[in-house]
DNA sequence: AAGTTAAATGTAACCGCTTACATAAAATAA
DNA sequence: TTATTTTATGTAAGCGGTTACATTTAACTT
């Protein structure tokens, strides 16, 4: 043994006089080695400072005891939240987590997916549902289990672990409308492979829908999580006749990019128009005036999602979506409109 | 090839009719590889949807194209930016990034060590030098490289990418002085095991030594990410006689817990006291009022962190340690107390 | 066209570990 | 005590790749 070349099943067996079998057993399955040698072979676990070498593990056992999450992106708080309870539970049950960013990106999520099963993922997280058929279809056939979270449909496809963004965001539209908003705009990230946010637009839709004296306006902006994007957007969305008594935007940082904008241009927020927002990050309550949001339990999504994730690996197969509820805060950027 | 399980070198060789070499010469060399043979393998590739086992892989090659990195939390915004650029880099390069958090924790933070080295970790980036000796003296004897990000010092002790925690507050609290404010406080979070919180409170402290007309108190908070309890150490200093003039956080997140506090007390920021945060994340600018902080770079820092580790990993041995420069932002927390 | 060199491909050993099966030792039963 | 069952340990065959080395094929030389 060399310092600095790793110790290897065969270091640790000769150390303690016995075969390497006896060392595996001793590793994955310690109740079938006696106590005698259970000592020794502890012994020279220590001394050598010995870690199996995944590799060989991998190869032997066909188990990784790893798991992957692809996500858009880790700068966004929604996603950066979830995924450390997801670590977490994960971490406590031994396994280890592979992460990728996709950056919103379909092509390169495809690509890390590749990446994440060639490196033995056993199990995925996935954010939303769009993704091409093509990627389902290669999942498939790898009988690789994953998850979507971040979002919930009833359509039975995938096992989600999520919440309703269509209903959440019809939900707070709804109490938008009961306090005689009828001139509404919305600002939102593109929609293209982005199931979350076409939810939330066909909520709103969906609940102004009924409201025939009611006028709406989408205004799209080129990235979800631009505050600059939304202010320009904003501006725009101020020239209008007549002029939108409220805004609903597709989440919090966008939301706090028009409120941004408007006391930059002067325009007294909630008095002269009211903003919402989606998803209740920290700057939520920070901003002034704080913000009417959607809030989202992001831990409990990320916690359910692992855990999921590890009953399927248990060999559990009847595994059913989870839904996770929403509520709507009411907070300051948000007034009647009489 | 049965559906489901995966197809290995052997099936590709086969479909391509050409030998496991070739296939494995193809995927890792392609220039060795005559054109004619390489569209027959890429084709069988293609077809079967084949991706190397990585077990397999790495226990031949000895490579695993792996990264390991420890972070206290994801949810800081400061950590999440920065390993957000640290894996693009490292995925650029065609490695995969593994991820742990240790909440702060330097056991737990040792037992992901182990577990990611297990795993394969070609490097590691850990976060500030804070850690027992026996983690380094493993990282040694292991022969494993690693970069300490978030923090730099002149010690020479390890690679450094990061910046000097020490000097920015330094800097900072030295324009607080010369703004006139004697009656200083400080809110951190705990000091153990954090030398980032250690060098920024040694940096205000320098600076406020040579005035000798200067009161400093310190109040630390048991944790470095709860605006809360930053309202409630805001609280207690408010009661103070004389009372500080200017509240030094050691970071954003606790600034920003202490302005709010403020406002729900009805105590002016800046008019009666000033606050300054660290780290200039997004709610720096979004709070009112605006915050003045140190700005970090960290996009660049996980930039530079990946392409480091990438050139020891190259074999590139003459490594210098890299300091960042952070700048002081002024915003309207703080303000002249003559 | 034959001889020499370079490029492309194939053969097979090996990477470090697990585990089915064989064997030995200990515990229990007869 | 000996036969039988149980428990502990050892032996050796893979797991899915890579790569040194051998061999074949192609490309130049003269």
């Amino acid at each position: 043994m060399i310092v600095g070349s790793k110790p290897k099943v065969d270091d640790v067996a000769k150390m303690a006089g016995v075969s390497t079998a006896t060392v595996s057993r001793f590793l994955n399955t310690p109740d079938r080695v006696s106590e005698k040698t259970r000592k020794k072979v502890e012994a020279a676990v220590e001394e050598l400072g010995y870690t199996p070498n995944f590799g060989g593990r991998y190869l032997a056992s066909q188990t990784s005891r790893t798991m992957g999450a692809i996500i858009p992106t880790m700068e966004n708080a929604i996603f950066a939240r979830g995924i450390q309870a997801f670590q977490e539970e994960l971490a406590d049950a031994g396994i280890t987590l592979l992460i990728s960013t996709s950056g919103y990106d379909i092509e390169q999520e495809f690509e890390h997916i590749r990446t994440l099963i060639g490196q033995g993922a056993e199990g995925l997280l996935l954010i939303g549902t769009a993704r091409p058929q093509s990627t389902y279809d290669f999942l498939e056939r790898r009988n690789i289990p994953y998850v979507i979270a971040w979002n919930h449909r009833w359509d039975g496809k995938h096992l989600y672990v999520g919440f309703d963004n269509h209903a959440a965001m019809r939900d707070l539209t709804h109490t938008v409308l009961e306090m005689g908003h009828r001139d509404i705009a919305m600002i939102a990230g593109p929609t293209l492979f982005n199931d979350r946010i076409e939810d939330r637009i066909a909520g709103a839709r969906e609940a102004i829908e009924p409201y025939e004296d009611a006028n709406v306006i989408l205004k799209t902006c080129s990235s979800n999580y631009s505050p600059i994007l939304a202010g320009e957007a904003f501006a725009e969305l101020m020239q209008l006749n007549p002029r939108p008594s409220v805004i609903l935007c597709s989440n919090d940082v966008l939301a706090v990019g028009a409120i941004m904008r408007a006391r930059e241009m002067n325009i007294s927020v909630p008095e002269e128009v009211s903003i919402t927002g989606f998803d209740d990050i920290d700057v939520a309550e920070i901003v002034t005036p704080t913000l009417t949001t959607v809030h989202v339990p992001h831990r409990r999504m990320g916690e359910a999602a692992a855990k999921m994730l590890l009953k399927i690996r248990a060999g559990d197969s009847n595994n059913k979506s989870v839904k996770l509820s929403t509520n709507t805060v009411l907070r300051n950027s948000l007034k009647n409109n009489f």
